[in-house]
DNA sequence: TTATAAATGTTATATTATTACATAACGTTA
DNA sequence: TAACGTTATGTAATAATATAACATTTATAA
């Protein structure tokens, strides 16, 4: 794993501001955050998700074009990843679940296909919005 | 499950497009495709892809912002969908596989989250590729 | 120290998707 | 069949997401 004094100086201003807000941000959020550090454009701001995401520091749900730090300390890299939505709220959260992860890694059908990668998105509702 | 008539005359249009490609198609693709049969603004297009992948004749494949025709045919509502995708050639198929949809379906963890609809992408290499 | 790769900066542009508003077609039911 | 509500359509403008192309700088390592 990567560690965090490896990143740049725009990896890690945007790994940091990801990372501090707890939830996913999609990329001109982002863009808007860090003009006062100096990144000035979209570019800018995509290398860095492009480079962060390779490494497995964060995800990209891509259901919603928005971007989550890994919640999971072991991570290596991102060749296996669960997330739960809730569809009113929009929270995410990455699931780590040794079960399902284990499962899905080694399915395979008679595709032919060699699986090296899966993203599995739950979507639903919250134990808070459930009760509203 | 809703039949085919039912469809309004752009859905119609749009789905058969996207049925007679065999594959994934993206909404501009669609747009210039249906242009000579009258359909000229894209939220033409993205009305009549909402409906279909609302009723379930076709599903986004979120990570390539294309769309795909149901390929099951006992598909009720898109409520559980499972792809592979072939990360060289861009070939994508639905897969139906009975214990994988009953797995996921009745996954629960101890977020107190009720899942009631999940999209899953697996990525890898398909058997042409493979044997380049 | 030189050369190679990785990261940055900047402008422009491509691609994907929605807002807002006006009109038409369809289905129901009174 | 008239009136109503709902669904679908048409059109223009614009918002939101993402990449291409090119120049320069910084880090790595041979």
């Amino acid at each position: 794993m990567q560690k965090e004094q490896n990143l740049s100086k725009n990896q890690k201003i945007i790994f940091d501001l990801i990372d501090k807000s707890g939830g996913p941000m999609k990329a001109y959020s982002i863009l808007f955050n860090v003009q006062k550090k100096g990144i000035k454009a979209p570019l800018q701001v995509y290398r860095a998700l492009d480079k962060l995401v390779e490494i497995g520091k964060i995800h990209k749900i891509e259901s919603r074009n928005a971007f989550i730090a890994c919640q999971n300390s072991s991570c290596q890299v991102s060749k296996a990843t669960a997330f739960s939505i809730c569809e009113s709220c929009e929270n995410v959260s990455e699931i780590s679940n040794l079960k399902l992860s284990k499962y899905l890694s080694n399915f395979s059908d008679n595709s032919g296909m060699k699986y090296n990668k899966y993203n599995l998105e739950f979507f639903g509702l919250c134990k808070k919005c459930k009760s509203k």
